[in-house]
DNA sequence: AGAAATTCTGACGTTGACGTAAGCTGGCGC
DNA sequence: GCGCCAGCTTACGTCAACGTCAGAATTTCT
């Protein structure tokens, strides 16, 4: 097995596994790390990039944001930029520093996510409706298949 | 006005209202075209396109296609084509063509239709998901906001 | 008719997100 | 020691989906 624990404890894969268990290429995660949108978790002696779980989830995540929503790897830099501030939030509270900072990471967190909700919100419901249609136009086909006459309807939406 | 009634009585647009009516570039419109996704419905005598409501329609529909879906439009001829397969249906009833070509048609365009209508659901099902993750961290974020502490939890999801 | 605006047909340029190939390096198995 | 595999860097190639520009032709306005 090419998997190796790292003094921490923690799985380190090596750029072939790592990418093989993302379901992505070697170059994806190379140019990743080009673009400043993940960095692998550490390096070997000899200069081999490691990744841990932390990397992988996130891998996953990026490819959620760029297939399901379609946003470019710009976007999503912002929006893994917010969660990474997020989790130096946490730190940031287990040692107790500034406070009214602390107030206002969290909030423009939450107004960032909120901004992101609303956007796949609509996009749910968008899809939704598409979705519908398709279940109506499903159900046409099934009563014409049964013998009916079909109606040249055109609604001509413009 | 640049609008043009038919000879049939039918509106008549061409590129640059047709374009700006449909929210896009006219030198979309061209490459629709150039790769035989749509074509105008005719051209006037000096050779310029002219659309009608039902492309405006098509356009709106390929860029659903595109937009929500993340279908390349090299798939979505395949689905355009398949629509208009089924406006050629409506004129075999009309014509009352051959009962056994009429009914293998039909059911084609049932299957492709099912097929979308598996796809979308599964997309709009999982981009419902990553809504409800969203809504979720925004309640963590309103609690922690309201005075909790909060916990370093990490999944670690691979 | 003549000017102005729009459209036409090529043809080349661009951008994002990688693919791919070349040449070099580090660690291991025998 | 030697071969070999996986990985590294650097750099050019690719593909979809248009953008853009030039120069000629069409349509509209006055």
């Amino acid at each position: 097995m090419a998997e190796r624990a790292h003094h921490g404890g923690e799985l380190r894969l090596r750029i072939g596994e790592a990418a093989a268990r993302a379901g992505v290429s070697e170059r994806t995660l190379r140019y990743y790390e080009e673009i400043g949108l993940l960095s692998p978790a550490g390096h070997s002696v000899g200069g081999c990039r490691e990744y841990g779980p932390a990397e992988l989830a996130r891998v996953t995540r990026i490819r959620e944001l760029q297939e399901l929503l379609g946003l470019e790897l710009d976007e999503i830099r912002g929006v893994v930029a917010r969660e990474d501030r997020i989790d130096t939030l946490r730190d940031a509270y287990r040692r107790s520093e500034g406070d009214e900072e602390r107030r206002a990471i969290l909030l423009e967190a939450l107004q960032t996510t909120e901004a992101l909700y609303l956007r796949v919100s609509a996009r749910v419901e968008r899809i939704a409706a598409f979705r519908d249609e398709l279940a109506e136009t499903i159900s046409r086909y099934r009563t014409w298949l049964a013998g009916e006459i079909p109606q040249p309807e055109r609604p001509a939406a413009v």
